[in-house]
DNA sequence: TTCACGTGTAAGAAAATTCTTACACGTGAA
DNA sequence: TTCACGTGTAAGAATTTTCTTACACGTGAA
């Protein structure tokens, strides 16, 4: 039972994503436990808002998930933490996933995909 | 006897040579086979300076290598061909790297490493 | 009410990446 | 000599990424 490789394109994402050095700090921490927004914030010594986009683009490559609960003095918590990924970068393996890869001939750039 | 696993700085800087669709396309290419950069930039069909630029960026990271030979005919090829490496990524692999990343109290930026 | 703490997002500056165009040099063959 | 083919690099435009600053909203406690 082995996860199914990502697709070319998800594999590009996933890779951008961790090819941060604030980015792969994030991932580090939240490998050693779940941990709110704020909190991460101070722990990493980043502000909020900076580190609210990175974890955006950690989610988006299904690196990370966040769930927003809330706290016994009824805040809003938004809690992250590390998804289960596996990946293992070969020559070989790369190639597979350059199959998959969508846009030689162009499809629509990143801002008009948004 | 497995390799051991690189930096922080210098696994962020492989995933990034990574994580962009032409240079895994270029990596899939050589991966079947060492080819030169003429030819490789048109069976790519990229520009022969745009290719040149993704290949320095690949073989910084240690991930191709590159080597000026004389054909036959006394013209200079410069053939690329895949390094072997080989990268596993998974949350307790990336914390371990971060724990090597350098930059927390900002080192020189990327410019003025240059 | 005001403060401390949590959330989110928008606007714009700053910096890095990506790509094009144009140039320069060297060889063998026509 | 001129052409075809190989190499390399520099300059600038276009785009993306990164980061700061400032704003808005909601809760419980002082």
């Amino acid at each position: 039972m082995t996860a199914s490789p990502p697709t070319g394109d998800d594999l590009v994402e996933m890779l951008a994503a961790l090819s941060n050095p604030l980015r792969l700090r994030i991932v580090a921490k939240l490998a050693g436990g779940r941990d709110y927004v704020s909190r991460l914030a101070r722990e990493i010594g980043v502000s909020r808002p900076l580190l609210h986009m990175h974890l955006q683009r950690l989610e988006a490559a299904g690196l990370i998930v966040g769930s927003l609960e809330l706290s016994e003095d009824g805040k809003a918590m938004k809690y992250y933490e590390v998804a289960d990924f596996d990946l293992h970068l070969t020559a070989a393996t790369l190639a597979a996933a350059a199959e998959s890869l969508t846009d030689p001939d162009q499809g629509p750039t990143r801002k008009e995909r948004s």
